[in-house]
DNA sequence: TGTACATCAGTGAACGCGCGTTCACTGATGTAC
DNA sequence: TGTACATCAGTGAACGCGCGTTCACTGATGTAC
């Protein structure tokens, strides 16, 4: 089954409605959560009935997972330039600075990742794409730091690089939890920074 | 306005229905997640009629917040008498094995916990309490680093114990997140005792 | 380029189910004597 | 200790709203000539 070409027939049309009910969504989930929005809310929001969400989507799921796609999507490419952005050696400090930046800044996304997150918790085949796109992320972070390596060595106990971009995932994660609850983007920006530093440095100083 | 005696007249088969409906709805909204589960369900899992709900409870959110009072404070007990069980100098690994071993093996109180974040994420006033226990938690951690400094040196990038602590509970929560994607609870319990390991020695090895 | 036509995206009224909420009741639990 | 009584916890039927889903329609968009 061939998917449906996107340039033929009035299909522009199509395209720019699910653009728009993905957007509408976006917001509305983020403003209520996931769960919390009746189909109704997210057709208001994007100007369209609700035969138009009927027309480009099956069910709130369905949307909701494609809303996922899409953002994650953005997000991996953000860190991935933001991890390439400099020389072949790796200046810790700022690459910290960089993707920290990217990871922490969209206050909706972290909410929107959150409610999906909680689904895939109970949804081991959801899980799967949540557990693939951390893969993807943390393996750039890994590549990262092996190809930095003899620069700035890694504390042992973390293992090899592998180990230390998981480390890095968790710092991140742990200080979204906290970002979600206090909303001090700035402070959580500055923690994760001395997280991943205090990870990746050998704990000797570099206050 | 007193609150109500628990020994007056009929009121124990009160408190015991009480009890019999948090337990129940703790079980449903960890298979479920809250939000998803109807009052109805609750009440079949715990074997009451709805009305029975409705004379204990005001809403389904009434419910869930008890319950999560409830298990945060079982909770928060058990961190302490962990950290309290050795003598006034602190083994560091012990102590680590003994409290990750407290918060990752309940599989069940991180989902809900996850799905009171998720509301606490939205509703500052739910977060007020959310940012509480945390910050108990954060300080029973933080009095048991206090007290055997000297013992084991803390990385300097953290700042005092207060840092640590915090750091100890960014990387909770981190480990929690793979953990509910995962569910490979040997294994985060392992990562989350490296971790902290990584966070509270001075990265010099200590394999 | 202009016009007639076919298709299909999006409309919005209508339907009906699930579920929250109420309330007159019943019988279990404790009190008074 | 036993019995009559009062209270109030829990029952379950009934009501009705919110919302998911459908579908006959309209008019916008692209095609053919």
């Amino acid at each position: 089954m061939a998917v449906r070409e996107t340039t033929g027939r009035a299909t522009r049309r199509r395209a720019h409605t699910r653009a728009n009910l993905l957007d509408a969504a976006f917001t509305v989930f983020a403003a209520k959560g996931f769960g919390r929005v009746p189909i109704e809310e997210v057709c208001e929001a994007a100007g369209y009935s609700r035969g138009a969400f009927y027309s480009n989507f099956g069910s709130l799921d369905e949307l909701f997972f494609a809303l996922y796609e899409q953002r994650a999507g953005l997000i991996a490419e953000q860190v991935s330039a933001a991890l390439a952005s400099d020389g072949p050696d790796l200046d810790v400090p700022s690459a910290v600075e960089r993707v920290t930046e990217v990871l922490l800044l969209d206050r909706d996304w972290l909410l929107v990742k959150t409610d999906f997150l909680v689904h895939a918790a109970r949804d081991p085949e959801v899980a799967r794409t949540l557990l693939e796109h951390r893969a993807r992320l943390r393996r750039a972070i890994a590549d990262r730091l092996a190809r930095a390596r003899g620069h700035t060595a890694l504390p042992a106990v973390l293992g090899d690089a592998e180990g230390a971009a998981h480390a890095v995932v968790a710092a991140y994660d742990g200080v979204t939890t906290q970002l979600l609850l206090d909303r001090d983007g700035a402070r959580a920006r500055a923690w994760l920074g001395q997280l991943l530093t205090a990870l990746l440095t050998d704990g000797s100083a570099r206050h």
